[in-house]
DNA sequence: AAAAAATGTCCCAGATTTGGGACATTTTTT
DNA sequence: AAAAAATGTCCCAAATCTGGGACATTTTTT
């Protein structure tokens, strides 16, 4: 039992993702549906789009705050919030480049905006206390960590699709390169 | 004295790289320049991204063949030709990302595909060297620290367009996150 | 096995993107 | 200041992308 909706969803982050303005033929093929099927479940590119971003705020949200309740501990609460980040993948990465790119206007009354800040907001706090204690190199801007961590995870994604490292394996390394290149 | 052609060019690759599919239109208004100047320099869309490829190609190759020569030193080696990623810039970034994109057959037969392989050539070969002397950490793979170095260029850059770091500050910064990240 | 639901095929009209002609205007060169 | 070169404006036809109707085929449910 599969879900189309769904699958379509799927395609749609993963071609948006390496490629904003895709035809929408590109994301039928890779849901392996026609580009009818796609008209019957999606109004039109704003509503597939919407319905993705929709999907990516909300499973970043889920995963990053239970992860941030998992511990009390700060830097085991970065870790874990690092692999909840990991296992979010391509969601993670296309959330955080929708809001990074170059022509996209930041504004705290946008709704999409204002959940986006929200979910890296406890993130930042957290990371925040662990630069007061000086357990980061303080020369180290939150900005700055942020991006590392979404650049780690497309590394760690990508090397996920090659298929050359297993997946345990993976997340270690990515947790190596994070954490020491922020000083940790 | 501006040159028109590399203006576009300048611009299509910005623009490109955000977006590969966005329309002419938004490549002619970062250029400053009307549509109908942009088709007078490209007869089509294949034509400005060839250019767009050849430049970002020819650049990338001359930089990172100059960083190699600067020393006999293969950590120094490191050290330089990562300097002369930075300053590549998205030309960099984009170069990575268009032979890696998931529908991306890439074959050495290919002319800009064996062009690609022979830029990093000599980058993985120094790679090799310290891999093999334990400089760096031995669990990672070669794949995995050259998107980690793209990565890190990605960071660099997005901290310049944002323009709250200093230049000579964010390039120690890339530094520090890459080396370390690599177990350096 | 019949009914219902989902998907595919074929087709079409509207919207958008693309490439370029004709000519006016501006900028650069001589 | 005249000539040449570059760019802009306006316009248009071809190509591509988009959304959806009509109906056949396949898959799932009852």
């Amino acid at each position: 039992m599969k879900d189309t909706e769904q699958t379509i969803i799927d395609a749609a982050i993963l071609i948006f993702n390496e490629d904003l303005s895709a035809p929408l033929e590109k994301v039928a093929e890779q849901a392996q549906v026609t580009r009818r099927t796609l008209h019957r479940y999606f109004k039109d590119r704003r509503e597939l789009m919407q319905k993705c971003q929709k999907e990516i705020r909300k499973t970043c949200e889920v995963a990053m705050t239970n992860a941030y309740h998992t511990s009390e501990n700060p830097l085991e609460r970065l870790q874990n919030m690092f692999y909840a980040g990991l296992d979010c993948g391509s969601k993670n990465t296309f959330l955080h480049k929708l809001h990074t790119l170059h022509d996209h206007k930041h504004q705290a009354a946008n709704e999409e905006c204002s959940e986006y800040d929200h979910t890296f907001e406890l993130w930042k706090g957290n990371l925040q206390v662990l630069l007061a204690k000086g357990v980061i190199n303080q020369a180290m801007t939150v900005d700055w960590i942020h991006n590392l961590f979404q650049s780690v995870v497309a590394v760690f994604i990508s090397s996920q699709l090659k298929g050359t490292l297993d997946r345990a394996k993976a997340r270690e390394l990515a947790w190596f390169s994070f954490s020491k290149g922020i000083g940790i």
